[in-house]
DNA sequence: GCGTAACCGAGACGGTACGTCCCGTCTTGAT
DNA sequence: ATCAAGACGGGACGTACCGTCTCGGTTACGC
């Protein structure tokens, strides 16, 4: 977000302090975990990390931009691609993964509150599909093609599909609350997903 | 919401005015549709309907409240119980609907803008419940159930996974606009529902 | 500046709280004192007052103007109007009881500072003119129009060259500080002002 | 102010540039023109200069004092030494001078607004004084010396007060804006000046 | 038909955070 | 050592809304 991966052409002046940038991601960091994103306050995090608001102005346009550069790091690393050799063990370790790292934790209510946060502020929306969206997806995308791989979903599925099959019910869950992100629910999804609703041949059920 | 249904003991003083209530709820329909969710104030809405702020906030806590009123009602009215007779095609005459209902609509964005209110306003969050998931959800309920009894789906499924399924990759679509809510994406999202990922022949299960 | 003669009409809605009124302009007098003019900031009046800054900005459009109620009233009323019977007396009495209210005092470093302030501060220069130069003057007129009745000052004379002539130094004094405001300074000055530079004699011209 | 007469030992490093200085200067005068010393900022001032706002605070401490340096050239050098011949047609040449440089011109504004300034920035009140104040006020000493000399006013005179008398009335015009700074006035001051208020009884003049 | 209680529009209240501006200083690489 | 550039910590600005309170006035019931 604010790294160019090459040092460009060392623009003029004083450049920006790494000492102030990490102090302001720290000071995010801990009144997200204080106060949540609702009642982040520019004007704290700038006092909390002894910096001008300017200096945060200069770096980030918006308390959702800041937030989720302070989030994204930790929630990311959570999520490894798992590799369990078929498609099943797959989709619940991953599914597994999210949901440990958001059923309530600070991470998870930072979760819903920047897809919150990314409905009414352009600039987030915009980062979070490049920096947030891609990336995840990308990984989840390798689940599926080594499924193909495997034989185990027809070549001709739709991958979008199968992955938003997945995760889809869960953030459903995770921002309506209308019923409990369990283990079991993520067993049966993860069933359901690769088998179908329908009733099977032996009918007699 | 603030009207009981029973006039009950029809309480001293000046009744509040049926006149005022309606020109609020235009006003914050109309300002809904200029500004969005997030940029609506009660200020404006009180100026715009010519009441006092005491006169919104006698009648609803919030914002959140107000807007949902204002939204609930155009909303539901777009989702009939569709009974096409079968599994697929009440599934995606459903699906359908919301999509119709939802995509690029002023009422999908404040849709999506209420979800995101419903994170930080728990008044708004347990009207949100009561009024929105739980009628919403008992007619989803009805879909599922008359499919067991038909003998589409085993007894044995949750229909709460399987309700889930269905509007959850919906939702996600919606909240994160990472992909689109096309029809394509309706009609495959309900094949693999009943069908499931797995490839082809009836598999070992 | 405020405070409208006639209650005229009773304009709607909740009326300006004179508790919070009273509490600013102390609030203001204080921190004049405390700080000078010039350091005197709206955040730090509303806070020493108990109020909000825009309870502060609904009343007086600038901090020149809010210092300048705090201050007019006691300048004001330390500015008798002398009667000693003889236009010298007259003079002298009003420059002393200038130079007693502005040499060294707290009103005299805020005269200072307002007229600083109303060269900045169109809204001020409006109010200062209005409320301070036009009463003052009226009743420096006043010293004139008895001197010219009792025979002692020419019919034709210029009233406002002479009353300048007074007070023109004296601010002159004030404002550059190249030299004292003595009392002998007072004396020397009046006596000029009355039998003029020239040297004695009826001179030969 | 700023360029020692003597060049010093020739100090070591890069010597500052005039060129620098110069542009600083010009864009002083500019902005003072465009805006007036109020709105006048160091920012906007280094800016249009093409100069770091370092090399401006190294040469001057304050704003105020960077004004001084662009308004006293030319406004001393629309101040003539008069030499009339007689005490009347000096001071009549010298308040005329004044006025004529002052009167709805932007040396004027900036008179005005450095006499406010001087209230507040201690640097500036020293140099104000130093370089403004006491070379002004020795030519305006002389005046009266030769009328002395001429034997136009007692040796017993005290020339501050005479000289406070042609000026303090003036300034005071100026900067309290009450009255015209006219040449009817101008007159009419100075006759006075010289003869007194007292109705004569020698009329005959 | 009078009192009283709850409502009404208007708008001021104390408060909080906003995002901007400018201060005077500091830190770069380049003269 | 100074230059242009521009980031730094700081602090006040004036604004926007929040949700509450206080006016004079309006209904409509219960006495």
């Amino acid at each position: 977000m604010s790294e160019p991966n090459i040092p460009a052409v060392r623009s003029r002046g004083r450049p920006r302090s790494d000492v102030s940038q990490l102090a302001i991601l720290n000071a995010t960091r801990d009144l997200l975990e204080e106060r949540g994103l609702v009642d982040l306050t520019i004007e704290e995090i700038a006092q909390r990390a002894g910096v001008g608001k300017a200096t945060i102005y200069r770096r980030w346009p918006s308390k959702g931009t800041l937030a989720f550069e302070a989030f994204a790091f930790q929630f990311l690393a959570r999520q490894p691609l798992p590799d369990t050799g078929n498609l099943r063990g797959d989709l619940l370790a991953a599914l597994l993964s999210w949901i440990r790292a958001v059923k309530g934790t600070v991470t998870g209510r930072t979760l819903v509150g920047l897809i919150a946060e990314v409905q009414r502020d352009p600039e987030l929306a915009q980062i979070w599909a490049e920096k947030f969206v891609k990336p995840v997806r990308a990984q989840q995308h390798l689940l599926i093609s080594r499924a193909v791989e495997r034989g185990e979903i027809a070549a001709t599925a739709d991958p979008d599909i199968a992955i938003d099959m997945l995760f889809g019910p869960a953030y459903h869950r995770l921002l309506q609350s209308h019923l409990a992100l369990s283990d079991r629910f993520a067993r049966n999804l993860v069933d359901t997903i690769i088998n179908g609703l329908a009733a099977g041949e032996p009918t007699v059920r």
